[in-house]
DNA sequence: GACAAACACGAGTAAATGCTCGTATTTTTC
DNA sequence: GAAAAATACGAGCATTTACTCGTGTTTGTC
């Protein structure tokens, strides 16, 4: 197997460029009609030189989802002291929401490996990778919230509550802003809904 | 614009072949990596001959979808006789989840069309066209329970309603026979609680 | 400054795929 | 039963697309 070259910084640079017209792309095509052409294009390159940083489409879509599921890692951290958990429902949920919604329309192309439900096979590999670090966020989060829930209540809770959410950001973020506010509003009341029963527990 | 001829029998049978097929297909491939090709090839037929009934991929993908409408509009007659709409929430909206996710198990190319969010482009016609329609029953039940409810309110429910639906059908139709009721009590669940406060107002 | 490693180019390739078209057979029409 | 219309075939065309490769340039190392 070819071992990765020492990048320089010449070349850190070229991967960030493609990174980011990946995610140009990807938020205007889709992930599956994207073209890696397209995608160098975009970067102002060569189609030749994006292989030399990534092996081939599926690999470029893993690092873009890697670099979102650290933003929303860091988004979340910003959003959550200790106690929040203990919050109200309502206002624990928007805490939940509010940073993924924001992730979102400053990264475009979140959608695009987020959200669709059921993308031919191995494609699914980036999609499944992002999803499953959302679910465990909430996961946390829940258990935090409800610490003698039993654990396959709660991995099947956060990935409804997450199925949920990736089902609504589609119409969040491509809503016009005006409009924006009674979704995201809409999907906390469907979140909130769900998750009542846990609160009113013994 | 070249005239549709006028079918014969064998015709006829040829057509509900090919959708059969395309129902397969798209059940295995999902709509985008589906090649007409296979489909042609899975009814025992020559590609030129599915290019005599269907114009093109779409239209074909179009075909099934209304195929699709219509048994789920017959599922839906027969589950609802007036008065269903009184019933307490969580059986009406068992009520409306089981005879989809009937016509979901026994036709598996349902949710590649009905499922994806955002699929590219214009492929996505068919999509919006089921999923309008699921709404649009959706909107119905609900009017019939909520006669004051109005009119915008009403939309953005079903809507959403819908959304967390289809959202929570792959994993339903996805998951081995023993464990299903769970997740479709799990959907009851996030449904009932998302609508419950409309049963509260005044 | 010389040598190697990393970077860059972009025309080109192989494979896939939606769809066509010339031809041949079956069914309907009169 | 003959002309017309519908059905059927399947090789192959045109296009798209992920990816390569030969060649040349820039950067780091000693």
């Amino acid at each position: 197997m070819p071992e990765e070259p020492r990048r320089q910084a010449r070349g850190q640079r070229r991967m960030v460029q493609l990174l980011d017209a990946a995610a140009v792309v990807f938020a205007e095509a889709g992930y599956a009609k994207a073209t890696t052409n397209a995608i160098a294009r975009q970067a102002g390159v060569s189609p030749g030189t994006l292989y030399q940083f990534f092996a081939n489409k599926e690999a470029l879509a893993e690092a873009l989802a890697e670099r979102y599921r650290s933003e929303l890692a860091a988004a979340h951290e910003k959003a959550f002291d200790p106690g929040t958990a203990q919050l109200p429902l309502p206002e624990l949920v928007d805490r939940m929401i509010r940073p993924m919604v924001e992730v979102n329309l400053e990264n475009p192309g979140f959608k695009a490996l987020f959200g669709s439900g059921d993308l031919p096979d191995k494609l699914t590999a980036p999609t499944r990778a992002l999803q499953k670090a959302v679910t465990g966020r909430v996961a946390e989060v829940l258990a935090a919230r409800y610490p003698d829930l039993p654990s396959d209540r709660l991995a099947t809770t956060s990935a409804v509550a997450t199925q949920i959410f990736a089902a609504l950001l589609g119409t969040i973020v491509t809503t016009p802003a005006t409009e924006r506010e009674r979704w995201i509003s809409e999907l906390n009341q469907a979140l909130v809904g769900y998750l009542t029963p846990l609160d009113q527990r013994v």
